[in-house]
RNA sequence: GGUCCCAUAGCUCAAUUGGAUUAGAGCGUCUCGCUACGGACGAGAAGGUUGAGGGUUCAAGUCCUUCUGGGACCUCCA
C-alpha cells in the first residue's frame, strides 16, 4: 500500500489512454511523472508534477495542459474530491472520505507490513570486520549499528540479506599480537618485563586476554614462542573473537556469516581467481614504485604480481604480492569477494569506517573486474564520532589510554539511546555524541521523544479499555476529521515512501527522522485537547470519534515498524 | 602532491532519490498555555544571500565546474 507509487501508475495510465489529447508519442516521455506529499502551506494529500513533464516533451504551456488533466483525472479517477493546479503546473489532490476509509482499514490489515515495498533483492551486507585482536572499541560501534539497521531495513522492504563479518585473522597485525599475548604470560608467569615495542599491542586487555589463555593452558610451558605459536594463535584469537561477539550482542548486533581470512587462504581460494583474473588481463607481473611514506628503507624494487585497478577507476595499479612473494591483504580481500560473487547475490555492500575510504577504489574495481562489470560493491562510509559528555570532549582514564572499549560505553548508556543517536545523522557527516544528554528524558532526546509517543498512545488505549491490536472495520462509520487528523493521515501515508528512499539509498537515517516527525504531530494533537476542548479525543470515557482510534493504531503500527528496523525497544509504559 | 566526505538560522542538524511567490526541526533567546486524556508536553515570535563565483534545467540546498575553509585517508600494513 504505497499511495504515491498507485497514484502515479494510476495517473500514468490515464494520459496513455488519453495520448492524443497530450500527442504523446513516447511512453518513455511520462517515465519522470511522480506523486509526492505536498508541501503543508497547500494543504493538500497528494501532488504531481505530470503537466510538467508532458508541457515539457510538447513544448505547450504547462498550466493549460494542467487543466486537461484535471478535467480527465477527475473524471476517470474516482478517488479524489478535488484538484488544483498551483505554481508552475503542479496539481494537488484531496483524497476523498471513501478512499480514506478504504486506505485505513488496507493499513491496519497490512498491518506488520505496513511500509514494506516487497522488494525480492539478495543482499550481502559485509560490516565491522573488526581485527581480531581484542574487544571492540566505541570506533567500531557506528559501523555496527550501521549494517544490522541497513540489514533490518532491507528485510523490511522485502529483501533477503545476508550479515557478514570477515574475520582478519592473518598476517603480521595477527602475528604482533599473539606475540604481544605470549609476553603478557611470560610477564604473568616468570615476571619478565614487557618489551617496550612499537609494534606490540601494548593495551591493558592483553593480560586480561593474557590470563585466559594462561588458564586454559594449564600445561603449556611456554618457554618456546615459536613451538607455542600455533596453539597460542588459536586460543588468542578464539578468546578475542568472543570479546567481540559478546560486545556486538550487548550493542543488539547479530552476523549471519563469520568468515575467516586465513581459512580461505589455506583452501587457495586466493590463488584460484587471480589465476582466473590473470588470464583475462586483468593482472600483470611488474614492477612497482617505492611507496611514498615512512618506511621505504625495506623496499624493493621486485617483480610481483599486480592488478590493473586502474582500468577500473582507481587511480593506481595495486600489488597484489609482498616483497617475500606471499599475498598482500587486498589479495586475500580479492579472494575474499570472490566467495561473496560466487554466491550470487544481487547486490554486494560494504560499511568502512571513514578511515578506510583510500580502499574503496580498489575493491569495488577488482569486484567489476571479476564480475564483469555486472555487480557492483556499494561501500557506504561512517564518518568519525565524536565523544562528548556535556558538550567536552569525553577522555579516558590513563590507564587505559587512548582505547575507549565498547562495553564500557555501554555501562553508561542504554543500547536503545546508542542505536538510536547512531542514526541520528546521515552516515557521510561526523556524529557528536555526547552521552549526557542521550540519556536526558525531554524533547533534546529524540529516543524518548518517539518512546513517549508511543507510550501516550498506549495509555489512551488502557483508560478506553481497548485491546489496541484490535481492529474493527470503518464502513459503517461516519467519516470525519479534523486538521490534525488530516495532517497525521498524510504523514502516515508517506512511511512506505520513506522505507523506499532509505532503502534504495542506503540511508537507515531516514526512518529515525520520520518516527520523530510523526511524534511531534502526535504530541501536538494530544495538547491541543487541553487547550480547546472540542479537540479531545476522549469523551466520557468514550472515544469520540472511531476514526481517531483507527488512526491512533495506525500510528502505534509505524512505530513498531520504525523501531523494529532500528532494533530499539519501545516500552507501553513509561 | 592526490583521493574521498563535509559546509544550510547563534549552536546541532533535516530537506520526499532535481520541485512550489514563504528552505524546515531541536537547542538557545523572548512571549504564552497546566490539578490533564500522562505538562516527560504544546502554541507563538525573532533568527537565512543554503561558504564564494560560474554553468546545466520549465525548476538547483540538491547535478556539473572553479575557488575558499574544515575533516578522513594516501604501505608491500590490516
Amino acid at each position: 500500500m504505497n499511495l504515491f507509487d498507485l497514484y502515479t501508475n494510476k495517473i500514468k495510465k490515464k494520459i496513455i489512454k488519453n495520448k492524443s489529447i497530450f500527442n504523446l508519442k513516447n511512453q518513455n516521455d511520462i517515465k519522470n511523472i511522480v506523486v509526492e506529499t505536498p508541501p503543508d502551506k497547500f494543504n493538500f494529500d497528494l501532488s504531481s508534477n505530470a503537466a510538467m513533464i508532458l508541457a515539457k516533451n510538447i513544448n505547450k504551456n504547462p498550466r493549460v495542459i494542467a487543466e486537461q488533466l484535471k478535467e480527465i483525472l477527475l473524471k476517470e479517477i474516482k478517488d479524489f474530491s478535488s484538484i488544483e493546479i498551483a505554481g508552475p503546473g503542479f496539481l494537488n489532490f484531496k483524497i476523498n472520505n471513501n478512499t480514506w476509509q478504504k486506505t485505513i482499514d488496507s493499513i491496519l490489515k497490512s498491518n506488520k507490513s505496513y511500509g514494506s515495498n516487497k522488494l525480492k533483492k539478495s543482499f550481502n551486507i559485509e560490516f565491522v570486520s573488526a581485527n581480531p585482536t581484542g574487544p571492540m572499541h566505541v570506533g567500531h560501534c557506528r559501523g555496527a549499528i550501521f549494517g544490522d539497521v541497513l540489514s533490518n531495513l532491507l528485510i523490511f522492504n522485502g529483501g533477503k540479506v545476508t550479515k557478514e563479518f570477515y574475520i582478519n585473522d592473518y598476517g603480521n597485525q595477527i602475528e604482533n599480537f599473539v606475540k604481544s599475548v605470549y609476553l603478557r604470560i611470560r610477564e604473568i608467569k616468570f615476571k619478565e618485563n614487557f618489551p617496550d615495542n612499537k609494534s606490540l599491542y601494548n593495551g591493558e586487555y592483553i593480560k586480561d586476554i593474557a590470563n585466559a589463555v594462561l588458564n586454559k593452558l594449564k600445561k603449556i610451558k611456554f618457554d618456546s614462542y615459536e613451538k607455542d605459536f600455533e596453539i597460542l594463535k588459536k586460543e588468542s584469537l578464539n578468546y578475542s573473537l568472543n570479546l567481540i561477539k559478546s560486545d556486538l550482542k550487548l550493542l543488539g548486533v547479530k552476523h549471519d556469516l563469520f568468515f575467516s581470512e586465513t581459512k580461505m587462504v589455506k583452501n587457495k581460494s586466493v590463488d584460484k581467481i587471480i589465476k582466473i583474473l590473470k588470464k583475462n588481463n586483468f593482472v600483470f607481473e611488474g614492477f612497482l614504485e617505492a611507496p611514498r611514506g615512512d618506511d621505504s628503507s625495506s623496499w624493493k624494487k621486485t617483480k610481483r604480481l599486480i592488478f590493473k585497478s586502474s582500468s577500473f577507476g582507481d587511480d593506481t595499479d595495486r600489488a597484489l604480492q609482498k616483497n617475500d612473494g606471499t599475498w598482500t591483504y587486498f589479495a586475500n580481500d580479492i579472494g575474499y569477494h570472490s566467495t561473496k560473487l560466487n554466491k550470487k547475490y544481487d547486490s554486494l555492500i560494504n560499511i568502512l569506517g571513514a578511515d578506510h575510504i583510500g580502499y574503496i577504489k580498489r575493491i569495488s574495481a577488482a569486484v567489476s573486474a571479476m564480475s564483469n562489470n555486472k555487480i557492483n560493491l556499494t561501500c557506504k562510509v561512517c564518518q568519525l564520532v565524536k565523544f562528548l559528555k556535556n558538550g567536552e570532549p569525553f577522555k579516558m582514564s590513563k590507564r587505559s589510554g587512548d582505547f575507549f572499549p565498547l562495553n564500557k560505553l555501554l555501562k553508561e548508556v542504554n543500547k536503545d539511546s546508542i542505536r538510536f543517536m547512531m542514526l541520528y545523522r546521515s552516515n557521510d557527516v561526523e556524529l557528536e555524541f555526547d552521552f549526557k544528554k542521550v540519556l536526558e528524558k525531554n524533547k533534546d532526546n529524540p529516543v524518548f521523544y518517539v518512546q513517549y509517543c508511543y507510550a501516550r498512545i498506549n495509555s489512551i488505549f488502557r483508560t478506553l479499555k481497548i485491546d489496541p491490536s484490535k481492529k474493527t472495520s470503518l464502513s459503517s462509520v461516519d467519516f470525519k476529521i479534523n486538521n490534525f487528523e488530516q495532517k497525521l493521515l498524510k504523514k502516515i501515508i508517506e512511511w512506505p515512501k520513506v522505507v523506499e528512499v532509505a532503502s534504495n539509498k542506503k540511508e537507515p537515517h531516514r526512518i529515525p527522522f520520520y518516527l520523530y516527525e510523526l511524534s511531534t504531530l502526535f504530541h501536538s494533537y494530544w495538547s491541543k485537547g487541553n487547550e480547546d476542548p472540542n479537540y479531545k479525543f476522549i469523551k466520557n470515557g468514550n472515544i469520540a470519534n472511531k476514526v481517531t482510534l483507527k488512526i491512533f493504531q495506525i500510528i502505534s503500527i509505524i512505530l513498531e515498524n520504525g523501531m523494529f528496523i532500528l532494533g530499539v525497544s519501545l516500552p507501553k509504559k513509561m
